[in-house]
DNA sequence: CAAATATAATGAACACTGTTTAGTAATGCC
DNA sequence: GGCATTACTAAACAGTGTTCATTATATTTG
């Protein structure tokens, strides 16, 4: 049957096509002024057309932060490829803020925004973030294995790492760093300053 | 005058009337669920009369913040009296992150939402948020000038303690560490063992 | 090949949203 | 009491996410 076949992946293409363009404007625009009638509009097809491949906004944003995990797992094996588990640690650390201070509105889709977590519930995981996640656990329990590190438990290790960089990140990404009333390259370098001065603190 | 005087009176009374019920509103429905139509059922006036006293919704929630920005305020007074630099300063992290802990869609209003930074901005200050601030802002000073943090640049420590504590309230708020698949209660001791592990740390 | 059927796409409709404004009711002033 | 000012409202505008009956297209069947 190569029919269905063919239908299938026009299908499949179909929803590239709406989840291509709908990326490009939530990075664009933000989610929330990004419309689906927009997105129907850029893509030439009307609005109900989009809800016969994505049951919902919800959807269509959990399908984007799939493909922006994705590439955060990229980045990592890009940037933190080292076999030492400090050294490497240290590029996830770096890898991590610098993703978020160069793509903000794409960190903000993936780990700011309220919206997909009912959907990300439906489908019981949790995309490529589960991938991302792991990739620093993994590496914290080989630094905790060779007592590179002063955290001797895992969990808490990774929450406080975890949260050090997403606090930096996402206090800028929301402006909530104005309070310091310092400059964005400023901000920039502080930032980075921070993450190492941290890591220097945990360093055994 | 005392008829012009109570004219102004009224006003505030009824500027009092809409806040309060805005910000019941907010922190029980969120702030994007929240419309002006709802809010002036409540109160019983039409939807048009809010735009007399508050010139839009990012306003409404500008004055909503301020008040809770005082209420954390009040929290660090309550909670953070210690004289010694150091103990205040471990009073001051466990504090902020209990408040956010305790309210969490209130945090939300206050540190997560994108909305009210273009009143903010117009209206030149950020409100009570910089007393918050300048509270932890100045036990870290001290901290450092008696040495008893391993911190030496003020903005730098500053801005790591509270990207740490932000940090883990708000991946904790906005649901991002359903990852580490933890019950609740134990994300709050995880939560509180970070921030304690991490005053270790900096700890002189 | 033509008719019947299954699929895909549409456009209008629904119930919302924030916001503006013309018109009305109530009040203060002379 | 009559005029002017203020306070308020109802309706309208342009937008939102979503649903659904209708139409156009493509496939299968007789």
């Amino acid at each position: 049957m190569g029919i269905s076949d063919r239908k299938e992946r026009e299908k499949q293409e179909m929803k590239r096509l709406i989840i291509d363009a709908a990326m490009r404007m939530f990075v664009e625009e933000g989610y929330e002024k990004t419309s689906i009638r927009n997105i129907a509009e850029k893509i030439e097809y009307s609005p109900g057309t989009l809800y016969l491949y994505y049951k919902d906004k919800d959807e269509l944003l959990y399908e984007v932060q799939r493909e922006a995990f994705g590439r955060l797992y990229e980045h990592f094996l890009e940037k933190a490829p080292s076999k030492s588990p400090w050294k490497r640690l240290e590029q996830i650390m770096h890898a991590y803020v610098n993703f978020g201070l160069a793509h903000p509105d794409l960190y903000d889709l993936m780990f700011i925004i309220r919206s997909p977590m009912k959907t990300a519930e439906e489908k019981g995981d949790w995309l490529n973030g589960e991938a991302c996640f792991n990739y620093l656990v993994q590496c914290i329990q080989e630094c905790i294995g060779r007592k590179l590190i002063r955290y001797t438990d895992g969990r808490t290790a990774a929450l406080s790492l975890w949260s050090m960089g997403h606090g930096l990140v996402s206090l800028n990404v929301r402006c909530r760093l104005k309070v310091m009333h310092i400059s964005e390259e400023d901000v920039y370098k502080g930032i980075e300053t921070a993450i190492s001065e941290y890591l220097k603190l945990i360093k055994n």
